[in-house]
DNA sequence: TTCCGCATCGTCCGAAAGGTGTATTCCGGC
DNA sequence: GCCGGAATACACCTTTCGGACGATGCGGAA
């Protein structure tokens, strides 16, 4: 029934734009319908164009982040399928992008027939993945115990933020032995034992963004 | 004198290769000679092609960082000029690649006409400086609060890498008292009072890199 | 229903970290 | 030749943190 797969590219990136285009050239199949540099324009060109396919970056500069455009986009009525390919492979982004609605989550470094595979994967509706974030998710659900709950990982937050216990009980309407008692179990499930070592693991393994 | 500027690409995103690959067509003047995936691949082929300036990606994977390939370039014989061309815009990434020998750094998020002068820059020996980079190392110098020793910017690695004190000063050798003495240092030039917040702080004004 | 994980609160104590003050050596700039 | 910054080191004191206990309520899964 496809005739052509319609693409709308998001990315600040004017480099990765032009390198995405030329990846898509003498494909037939394919036709680039649009291009946007930011979140909101993404979202807005996604809503005019009604594309088949959204190619996705996460990092787009100041404006909004590339998991919450996708989230706007997917509850929109046209239904557009949102294909993710960032740089960044860390989990709170394979995570933040899935859980936003995303389709597929591809790698800049992936060649580009595996993007090309992706898109028609997504134009169906199949979910694709990159090998290594796929496999990374298999690592998730069979090795829990790096898991932190919600409670947790927001008291991580703001411990790398560089705050006291203190600080985060008051922020967080705690008492301060709640914060001591939420970073023991942190640590525990981390194989820590400070916590500045926690936010080094922590963000290595990308359970936390940096910055 | 120059007939055409002969370019050596090195990045490890086919994406961003097809890029600049398409970027860089349509100038009579630039012959790109040969692409690389990685640093000690970079390094190699610029020894061989003896190209005129090297394209430089600065997160290269696995292997090599950029600017530490950037060195070995530019101690060669072949004296190309390497032109740091990354996403990030932190100072450790710009103060290292021009401590490594970079001749000039932009961004990718400039534009194509950017890169063109950019490369001719570099190719006479001119530096090539993003607007954006070098208006934060004028920052820099109009601001010199915020300069950490390198001895204090080693300590501080320790720390964000999760280290105590204790474990600090046996890996450099030093006393413990002597590690203190630099973290009060470094709190005072960062203006913070514990550990967690000066690498929160410094990794924020990219003084250190995430992960 | 029972059990377990999550979230919440508490105490006690030793260890680690932070704050202050002082001192020596070396090196480069004025 | 002197001054200042960097790097090294120490003593003393206070605060914070981490470890080792325990305890409660709640919700979902076995």
């Amino acid at each position: 029934m496809s005739t052509t797969i319609r693409i709308l590219l998001v990315d600040d990136h004017p480099v990765v734009r032009s390198g995405i285009r030329a990846m898509l050239l003498g494909q037939p199949d394919f036709e680039l319908v649009g291009e946007a540099a930011d979140g909101e324009e993404g979202v807005a060109e996604a809503a005019r164009l009604r594309p088949d396919v959204v190619l996705m970056d996460l990092r787009l500069g100041p404006g909004i982040h590339g998991s919450e455009a996708t989230r706007r986009i997917v509850t929109g009525d046209g239904t557009p399928r949102v294909l993710v390919l960032t740089t960044f492979d860390t989990d709170a982004d394979i995570l933040a992008a899935i859980e936003a609605g995303a389709t597929g989550y591809l790698l800049k470094d992936a060649p580009s027939e595996e993007l090309h595979a992706a898109i028609r994967s997504a134009a169906t509706g199949a979910s694709a993945l990159a090998p290594s974030v796929a496999s990374r998710l298999l690592g998730r659900v069979r090795a829990p115990e790096g898991t932190l709950s919600p409670r947790e990982l927001e008291v991580l937050g703001h411990v790398a933020e560089g705050l006291s216990n203190r600080q985060i009980s008051k922020r967080m309407f705690l008492s301060e032995t709640t914060v001591k008692t939420h970073l023991v179990h942190i640590y525990a499930k981390l194989g820590v034992d400070s916590r500045t070592a926690a936010v080094a693991v922590a963000t290595r393994r990308g359970l936390i963004r940096p910055s």
